[in-house]
DNA sequence: ATAACTAAAGTTAGTGACTAACACGGAGTG
DNA sequence: CACTCCGTGTTAGTCACTAACTTTAGTTAT
């Protein structure tokens, strides 16, 4: 159960961690400065005084620097403790607004600003719906897990569904330039579910 | 109404239309033979007899040489056909069900083919995602215009809720070895978002 | 039939994301 | 203090994709 806020832990990762954190950071800016296609990872290098080779180092790809996919973890462990006479799409539904309350209560304004920026790119766009694959497989299998059954063709139609709720009530809150209550959109996305 | 089978219509769009069929085919043969990562748009161009810049000039990425997207259209029109009283669900699982009906009869193997090659590429399957992102908000539009609704978030999911569905029927499908009835499966997948 | 028009295809020269191989230098360890 | 390792820089590549220009060949008009 490591908690974040580790100990120093050596100067060499400290210094890897800071590199990571700044080179991300710059990234960051000049995609929003600047749009995404028109920064080059040599730019971000630069901003970041580092060499190129070194930015592939911490990050496989240019997409994967506006990542974060902490929330999978999390979201499975509100899954377990969610109790087991609720319905899957009951229990996912919960996990997913307690998730999101804690990020949407301390950062809106980052959470809506990344957002807008991974659906008004495509190639961002591209690689979130990829990541939605790898997280309807973990909830799948949280999902399976959780009421002893094995994890099949309905389990894994529930979760994806509930990931397309969710992204469509991101996308309508971005549509709508982050006025709406995030929550209740969700809220009326996975209403949408039960006819 | 230009149903296909247009007349030869001039020898210089004639060549046109067989290089094109030529490219697209050598592609998918050698994606097959040695994998998509694998396999270079030189590599398609030298066996299609053309130049790499002619490959670019018929299709914009090399990914796109792998999609149909025919589809569309056709669900579309299917949608607008469902009796008015059915349920938007309803009247999308009807369409998905009676569109891939006709290509399951004539073109299983083709079928099983493609899509095993896309849901096993990390690149194509990005570009999947991004695809049914457009069809969803075609079919969005299209469920809004049958029941005289605007397009709300509700429709959206609906709309993103049976594309999860048959994609997960699809996988599935892929999984199994194209054994399995697949107009069973999506059936199956569609029962489980009425709960 | 030949000349003039035009669109498809080739050529060349780039940019930018990403990789592999090797060298350096400072942090960790005995 | 020496020795090892690991994060980083350098260099030289490959491959997807683009832009500018030329060549080739189907089409049209004279």
């Amino acid at each position: 159960m490591n908690r974040p806020a580790r100990p120093p832990a050596g100067l060499r990762e400290r210094k890897k961690a800071q590199t990571r954190r700044t080179i991300q950071e710059q990234a960051l800016r000049l995609f929003l400065d600047q749009g995404y296609d028109n920064t080059t990872v040599g730019q971000i290098a630069r901003a970041a005084d580092v060499s190129s080779m070194t930015f592939f180092r911490h990050f496989p790809t240019k997409e994967s620097v506006v990542e974060s996919d902490d929330y999978d973890p999390l979201v499975v462990r509100l899954i377990e403790q969610r109790p087991p006479e609720e319905t899957p799409l009951a229990a996912l539904r919960h996990a997913l607004q307690e998730g999101l309350a804690g990020v949407y209560a301390t950062d809106r304004e980052a959470l809506f600003v990344r957002t807008r920026l991974i659906l008004t790119t495509p190639a961002l766009r591209a690689r979130l719906w990829e990541n939605q694959h790898a997280t309807e497989e973990m909830l799948t299998t949280a999902l399976a897990a959780r009421c002893g059954q094995e994890p099949a063709l309905r389990l894994r139609v529930t979760a994806a569904a509930a990931l397309a709720a969710l992204t469509a009530a991101l996308t309508v809150w971005v549509e709508g330039d982050g006025e709406a209550h995030l929550p209740a959109l969700v809220e009326e996305a996975f209403a949408a579910l039960r006819p």
